[in-house]
DNA sequence: TCTTCCTTTGCAATAATATTCGAATAATTA
DNA sequence: TAATTATTCGAATATTATTGCAAAGGAAGA
């Protein structure tokens, strides 16, 4: 599955057209509500420009452009959406705090100092608690397409989170084993 | 004292052009650093366009334009940055004070001298304490451009701040690295 | 305005660290 | 018992720290 950072948005396509497909995406404020749009079109109508702003696209570019122009401004998106993108929240579950934006973690009150992957684990986890991610999966989401089947990496990466959330697989407070498939955050508990 | 909230910028102006105050401001003012620059302009010409986007302004209108589309950009760079970019209160932190009016610092009650860059970059991390910052992140609000991606300079200013401040990294009191991410200033300590 | 000197800053090279992977081994479950 | 998972440790990899040097920038004086 794929985690879109940006969506460069052409206006001419063939079924409907990128004014209809930004407006879609926009309202269906789904996970997808939020990401950046950049359209990009041949029409170099003001009206067209004003019609693609209020629609919810972050910028609009003209054809035919300058690439370095197309460069910065998606640079310029891409900044911004990022400082945004921190604002995105990520629940309070079981006395596990994270601040995206600050990057920081807290369990219990008291902070938690993880490493890149172990940081990354732990909010996928997070984003989707009760679902049961296989290896693969988390392998995948964490390091992209090049996933080693055979590997026990996820293993020894959760290993070690579970390590520092003083967490055990016998009687898992947060990451709980599923065996034979892979492993799942537990939400909260009634 | 003035709190905008937007910068409505035109290139055409009777000292020096817009370009050149764009830059200043994003290099030289780190309160000003973030507040949302719209560059209007008589050149149509891309590379003017291009200029403009690199030194950091968020939008860009050629004239003539129509009224409701700089109403339309206008609302878009305000969604966008909801976040206060606005003036904050540098607080004294762990016995570091700084006099924003006087540009002085003070370490535990003693004047600390440093350059340019030295002091942008701690009244940086001191407006946003335990904020993590990534170095882009750093050197977008420091020069105001898009700077190279491998670029070790921010560990070089980094190192040099450290150094006045007497700070080391492996026992941070003020500086901590963030592995694979950035860095951030520690804020009171509990 | 030009020149000179001094400071600052970025870059590159190198040293120092931290993290991550994968194999080996131990433990657990069906 | 056979499979699967947990943990640990060293090697390989990735990231960061520091320093020297040259270029850029600024200030002061001619």
């Amino acid at each position: 599955k794929l985690k879109p950072d940006l969506l460069i948005l052409d206006v001419m396509l063939p079924e409907k057209d990128g004014f209809e497909v930004c407006r879609e995406i926009r309202a269906k404020s789904s996970i997808y509500g939020q990401l950046p749009i950049l359209m990009l079109t041949a029409h170099a109508e003001v009206t067209d420009r004003i019609v693609g702003l209020e629609l919810g696209a972050d910028d609009y570019l003209p054809k035919p452009f300058e690439p370095r122009e197309l460069v910065a401004r998606i640079h310029n998106i891409l900044r911004r959406s990022n400082e945004d993108h921190n604002t995105r929240e990520i629940k309070p579950i079981n006395g596990l705090e994270v601040d995206v934006s600050r990057r920081e973690v807290k369990m219990d009150g008291k902070p938690l100092e993880l490493t890149t992957m172990e940081y990354e684990l732990l909010i996928l986890f997070m984003q989707f608690p009760n679902k049961t991610f296989t290896r693969d999966e988390l392998m995948n989401r964490l390091r992209g397409i090049d996933a080693e089947l055979f590997s026990r990496a996820v293993d020894t990466l959760v290993s070690r989170l579970r390590n520092k959330l003083k967490d055990t697989s016998k009687t898992p407070r947060f990451i709980k084993t599923i065996w034979g498939r892979g492993y799942t955050f537990v939400g909260e508990q009634m």
